[in-house]
DNA sequence: GTAACTTTAGACCAAATGTACTAAATAATT
DNA sequence: AATTATTTAGTACATTTGGTCTAAAGTTAC
């Protein structure tokens, strides 16, 4: 990748997160990177491949990201971790959860990458269900399907609880990736054995009170 | 209201839906409905008073369905029927809740109102749990704010269940109603008691299978 | 050093948008 | 019937937008 187009995603990723996709036109972004338009048409000619480079770049960070995390503490605790550093990311990136609709509709290839990624992500959640169901720390399903509709609220909660904080919190960054990480693991929570709690209060004590 | 500002609201009620607000122009609009665009800024000055005018309707028809409900039933079932009403409002005033973060970005006189009615969702919510603990459908909190960020989580869901499954989903109305309303009363599955889980099972009839 | 290629800026264009202003038509009031 | 107020359409304007085209400047290769 040139140095141009770094800066232009390195850019186009402030002024997004600052003013949203929608409001901020070639033109503009351009001015900001200080190159004229239609050199940024030339190193990107269309709006759609500046944000599949940004959710590249996503992706890249979170990945990244993950490899650091220590992986032998409980896998409870794990978890919590991995939710953190993930919810960093989704922050760092805001633009593009707080206008996810508006992403896929007009950029239809951005949707595409995102219902692959949704696989993975519901195959990795599987994966921790099981795993955490063989340590004793969840119990078993009581009807089918129970922790599949788990994953898809989970899921849910995870795309959209920034969208749903910008508009009813007024908190920090800290703050914010804080309560909700907290509040994404209370979705396990009422499933956990008696181990699993215990597990879980470990967590309790970093976490602040939500409202 | 006049005829014709009627006429304007149910004219932009379905433009909106089919195209989404940040889609269509006062002139499009104007055009539907069948008047001059001057005609339409004369009615509506600007496209906020049009929204503030369509969230008054989404109330209005949200308070006249949840009205006509028989409330004698179980609780459970009483709570899964008023989800489903309120479900089908949303999903009739869907460009609403897909748009949640742009409109409230662009218009906000609107997101004001929403906070006041996020308020009202929050207080109804205490309510039900308060009841459905008094009648031995639901345990009590294991630690202090359990229940206050169970609601948090809820009205997440519900107002981007909508957003996720124009994104994730291709069901036909009645179907994506079914799953997600069926997805929200799984919020309160894990914290019933016997008692609760078995008043939950008389639903699970008419709910599909996620996914 | 010159030829070929890449990168850059500037100018131009047609389309669309919100806003404002004017004047005609219609309805209401006296 | 005359006047006043409301509703309507048309026009004009300044601005912005995404594209396209052209040519200059810079870089690389031979």
């Amino acid at each position: 990748m040139s140095k141009t187009k770094k800066k232009i995603l390195e850019k186009a990723l402030v002024i997004y997160n600052l003013h949203g996709v929608s409001d901020v036109s070639i033109r503009q972004l351009a001015k900001v990177v200080g190159i004229s338009h239609s050199n940024l048409t030339y190193h990107y000619p269309t709006q759609e491949d500046i944000i599949l480079g940004l959710h590249d770049l996503l992706l890249k960070k979170a990945v990244e990201l993950n490899n650091g995390l220590v992986q032998n503490e409980s896998p409870i605790k794990s978890l919590y971790t991995t939710t953190r550093t993930g919810f960093t990311v989704v922050y760092n990136f805001r633009f593009f959860f707080k206008e996810l609709q508006y992403i896929c509709k007009a950029f239809p290839k951005v949707k595409e990458v995102l219902r692959k990624v949704e696989k993975v992500r519901t195959h990795m959640y599987k994966n921790i269900i099981t795993n955490m169901i063989a340590n004793d720390l969840l119990r078993s399903e009581e009807f089918i399907g129970e922790f599949d509709d788990l994953i898809v609220r989970i899921k849910i909660f995870s795309d959209h609880w920034l969208e749903s904080s910008s508009i009813y919190d007024e908190l920090p960054m800290e703050e914010t990736i804080k309560k909700y990480s907290y509040l994404l693991m209370q979705h396990f929570y009422p499933y956990l054995t008696e181990n699993g709690k215990n597990e879980f209060k470990t967590i309790q004590i970093t976490a602040p009170k939500a409202d």
